[in-house]
DNA sequence: AAGTACCG
DNA sequence: TAGC
């Protein structure tokens, strides 16, 4: 039997059909403001196989210059988009949190994308967890301690399903081992979303 | 550096 | 795993 790192919920199957179309249709809205682009590696500029793009007072980026948190959109410079209610409310209720998430990334993931084994810490305020959601195709999902090396978990991870890292896996390696194509029929043209909703400060 | 080449 |  599978144990998690103290500190990891899994909650399969938590969104229902109706609810990830709807969400869906909010992250669609979402990137025809802020169209998906390809984030770079620090450095090397080597493009990450995943493609991106944020909601949120605040996004994630990469390119050559680091890893960091800005105001809007590298390519196109505007603003992000706000954060979709229903996925606040999602934030909300799993959460606890009083304060809104600032920063929702959004991953997308082609059958042939992976995630390499990392840490979520580029925030300044680690007190609120991290919220992720799954939408489309199954991966196999990578989850171990707070320092490379210790041991890792794999699991799969299903279209609807809720992964929140807190407590003392709120630094916690994690990463996405593979897509299994054609697992599910949210998407039309197949592959998986991932939304990561975070506090940035305090 | 959220990638990856390499090795046992 | 480990140097980048």
């Amino acid at each position: 039997m599978l144990v998690l790192p103290k500190g990891v919920r899994h909650i399969p199957g938590h969104l229902d059909r109706d609810e990830q179309t709807s969400l869906v249709e909010d992250i669609r809205a979402v990137v025809r403001q802020a169209p998906l682009y390809r984030p770079e590696m620090p450095r090397t500029g080597k493009p990450l196989s995943v493609r991106m793009t944020n909601c949120g007072t605040l996004g994630w980026v990469s390119d050559k210059a680091g890893y960091r948190y800005q105001d809007s959109h590298p390519v196109s410079g505007a603003p992000w988009p706000p954060v979709p209610n229903r996925l606040k409310a999602l934030w909300a209720d799993l959460t606890g949190e009083s304060r809104p998430p600032q920063a929702c990334l959004i991953n997308y993931y082609d059958v042939s994308a992976r995630m390499g084994l990392h840490q979520d810490r580029d925030e300044s305020d680690f007190s609120a967890p991290v919220l992720s959601v799954s939408l489309g195709d199954a991966c196999l999902f990578r989850i171990g301690g707070t320092e490379r090396g210790q041991p890792t978990r794999s699991f799969r991870l299903e279209s609807g399903d809720v992964v929140i890292l807190g407590g003392e896996s709120r630094l916690a390696f994690h990463g996405v081992d593979r897509i299994y194509p054609m697992t599910s029929t949210l998407l039309k043209d197949g592959g998986r979303i991932n939304l990561t909703l975070r506090r940035v400060d305090s």
